[in-house]
DNA sequence: GATTAGATATACATAATGTATATTCAATTT
DNA sequence: AAATTGAATATACATTATGTATATCTAATC
């Protein structure tokens, strides 16, 4: 006899509560903690008032969890904004406004800088978190080709491509963050996209 | 009774020598291991032919063999030739030539990279190579505030330091790194620095 | 020959991830 | 109302690391 299986609405919506519930607590731990290394699943758990195991039940392992906390991140840190820039006329200014989203996304939640770390102890999180920013590139290089010179190579298209794409990643705005408000880091890194893309214009040389 | 001690030349020499072959299982290991996660003091005990415990009284911990690999891998990577850079009459050309310097250091040893994930895990080790990276960053300023006409104002050489100086960081070398040659990547972060510290110079604006 | 430094042998404490099995309890189904 | 099911729990265990403690071994030095 096949055993009858159903879904239940109040089952659900309580899991998914809870499943809020230690996404929550795992990414105030990564916020408040000083070191990824000190993140564990134990004290996750027991912040959510859940036991380990439930944590397990719901993600799996320890980098479902983390990347249950990088999406949660992503859906709450303003980067569905980067879907405008393309509509935009002047590629320059959608080239500022994209450093601007992604300084902005950076500094949001500290957490992201815990995660980040995290790429460095587990290789499959770090693809993951790698092939999400590969958006960001696909969304530079769609700029570049737009405001480049025809007479632009696409040697150096890409050069640019790949400049930016460092400029406005997370370790160059955790380098330029000390000392710096966000919006001066903001500014600093538009400077250098700016002249990033400054070789690539119809003038002559 | 006070127990006699004294130093004993072949028995330091052979304790250097274990140290050192230690030093070399560990960058290895480093160097060939896909992750810091995977990287323990068990498995470079056994590839140098001695015994956890011989690590331990070398270096006292696993941050203690990390930082002396650290230390190797910092005296074998050409990083004297900075020396040579704060004597240079331009100090353009000298900013060309600490681009140079970085790129081959970054690029010399695959373990730097293994190295740079585990300031990730251990605060006190990423302290530690913050403190050597800072040398970098204390060497731009000479040479910024050469180069920098008088005008300028000290904000604006202050960002012209920090960003040259997660220019010629690690992690925009690797950045940068895939697809490319390390010239290819040196060049690149070569017209990004010089665009950095165009806003120093006397131009009217 | 006694002593000492460096390496080893053995054992243990601790903490973390991950797996396995059985059980409790409330929400559904019949 | 009774049987069943899903989510969470309880308990236990395997594995892998780091790090500490204590005693022993061995060759170099006094």
């Amino acid at each position: 006899m096949p055993p009858r299986s159903y879904v239940s609405p109040a089952r659900s919506a309580a899991a998914a509560e809870t499943r809020e519930r230690v996404i929550a607590a795992a990414s105030q731990a990564l916020r408040e903690g000083e070191s990824i290394a000190r993140f564990s699943l134990d004290s996750v758990a027991k912040a959510a008032g859940v036991t380990r195991l439930t944590v397990y039940n719901q993600f799996g392992s320890r980098r479902g969890l983390l990347e249950a906390v990088f999406d949660e991140i992503g859906r709450s840190g303003g980067l569905h904004r980067l879907a405008d820039i393309m509509t935009m006329g002047d590629p320059r200014a959608a080239l500022d406004r994209l450093a601007e989203i992604f300084c902005a996304f950076w500094s949001g939640d500290a957490a992201v800088g815990r995660l980040n770390d995290a790429m460095a102890t587990d290789p499959e999180f770090a693809e993951a978190v790698r092939e999400r920013n590969e958006r960001r590139r696909k969304s530079l290089t769609v700029l570049i080709d737009r405001l480049a010179a025809k007479t632009a190579s696409a040697h150096a298209r890409k050069d640019a491509v790949d400049l930016i794409f460092a400029l406005t990643g997370y370790p160059t705005y955790a380098a330029l963050s000390p000392g710096r408000s966000r919006d001066d880091v903001c500014r600093v890194v538009q400077a250098a996209c700016r002249a990033a893309i400054e070789p690539l214009s119809d003038r002559p040389d």
